[in-house]
DNA sequence: CGTTCTTTTGAAACTAGTCAAGGCCGGTGG
DNA sequence: CCACCGGCCTTGACTAGTTTCAAAAGAACG
């Protein structure tokens, strides 16, 4: 778990316990105040009114749920938040975080730098969604979920818990759950990676990466 | 063209021309200045090694170019960008830029609502291309266009000026260039739009707004 | 006016989607 | 302890949307 500045420490207001599967803030809900998680696996989504929906960014242990809202004061939010597994989130008031973070310091180069990460992560999905087969789609994913699993040392040498459904990749990915299977079945065929229940396991990080790339 | 507020205004430090079909900003660039667009149609891209690319956004007259560099302070550009017609380009130092919109005040509320427009339209775009058919993409895109172009007076009632190929369509798209043909006329034989050389038309926007959701 | 770039059209190939059924596991209750 | 149930993963056969390849027809440009 990542270390929190005492700054930061003492303002927090309280923690939230959420059950898994839960949909828990909706689009368009006012937000008096900034989620951070905890623990635990959610995503941000939105809907579309026929009932298909896109995954916009997993979230994991240490990411802030409403990270934009809080740069671009905004009354509604723009999308809504699932949990996967069960969760502990942090909230803390929306006045004190704007305070802390609109001046110059370590919070504000530590959250603008955040900020930087999910837009250029954004960025990368366009491309992912625009360019890229179903076979890199799903390379990009696992290889992006590693890397920011690992900076949290929640990921040993390519070994995570990966509580994500297939149904869920297949809603950030632009793919259908069967497809996502077939897709992953590919990778396991080739000892890229291997999952069983929840445990994800990439085995040839190099060849993963050489997927995600060129497909 | 808008209105520039003479505080801006004052800090104008030149204005560039710019050729059409120009990379003038590549990924990577270490960016010492704002560029304002002022004149002209552009977009951002990412390049992929391999030669695909994907349009980001389009930028027309009274964007700002690199917005989202302004509020998290990096040293290097995220993408790349391109003009479509020639251009003028109004560009600021980024100093006296971060001074003036980082403290509350009118220009601060019109940056940061203008960045969360910004965001705002990644993750429609997001929905795009993960959720939607050829037709629904193209639909959106032209709906997202028109409504931009509409608020700068840059169309009336439907009709503007639309100097973007088809080509460049379907790398904002994730589509081919051959299927964006095949699409917009598929929207043409059903009289929702008309098209001409560089002159867009959107006949029937209620249509055009119905197939944007459904499909 | 020839050259080049963009749009348009046709036919064939493929990637990904749809529908449907079976399998595996974890949980629950008898 | 075992049978049943509900979720999720897996597999198969078929379909549809999109891509690819190729070539022709229109605009734009010098």
């Amino acid at each position: 778990m990542e270390k929190v500045p005492f700054e930061i420490y003492s303002r927090r207001r309280k923690i939230l316990t959420i059950a898994a599967q839960k949909t828990f803030l909706k689009e368009g809900d006012a937000i008096a105040e900034i989620y951070t998680l905890y623990s635990g696996w959610a995503f941000q989504f939105k809907q579309i009114p026929d009932g298909r929906r896109q995954i916009l960014s997993f979230l994991i242990p240490g990411d802030a749920i409403t990270l934009e809202s809080l740069c671009f004061p905004d009354l509604t939010l723009p999308f809504s938040v699932k949990s996967i597994t069960g969760l502990f989130v942090c909230t803390f008031g929306i006045r004190d975080m704007i305070e802390l973070t609109h001046r110059p310091g370590d919070q504000f180069m530590r959250l603008s730098g955040e900020m930087r990460d999910s837009v250029a992560r954004m960025n990368c999905r366009l491309v992912d969604l625009g360019r890229r087969s179903a076979l890199g789609r799903v390379a990009q994913l696992l290889l992006e979920l590693e890397s920011r699993l690992r900076a949290r040392h929640l990921s040993q040498n390519g070994t995570f818990h990966f509580p994500v459904r297939q149904e869920d990749m297949a809603d950030a990915l632009g793919l259908t759950p069967v497809y996502v299977n077939r897709t992953m079945d590919r990778l396991r065929q080739h000892n890229i990676i291997s999952f069983d229940r929840q445990r994800m396991k990439i085995l040839d990080i190099p060849a993963l990466t050489s997927v995600a790339e060129e497909e």
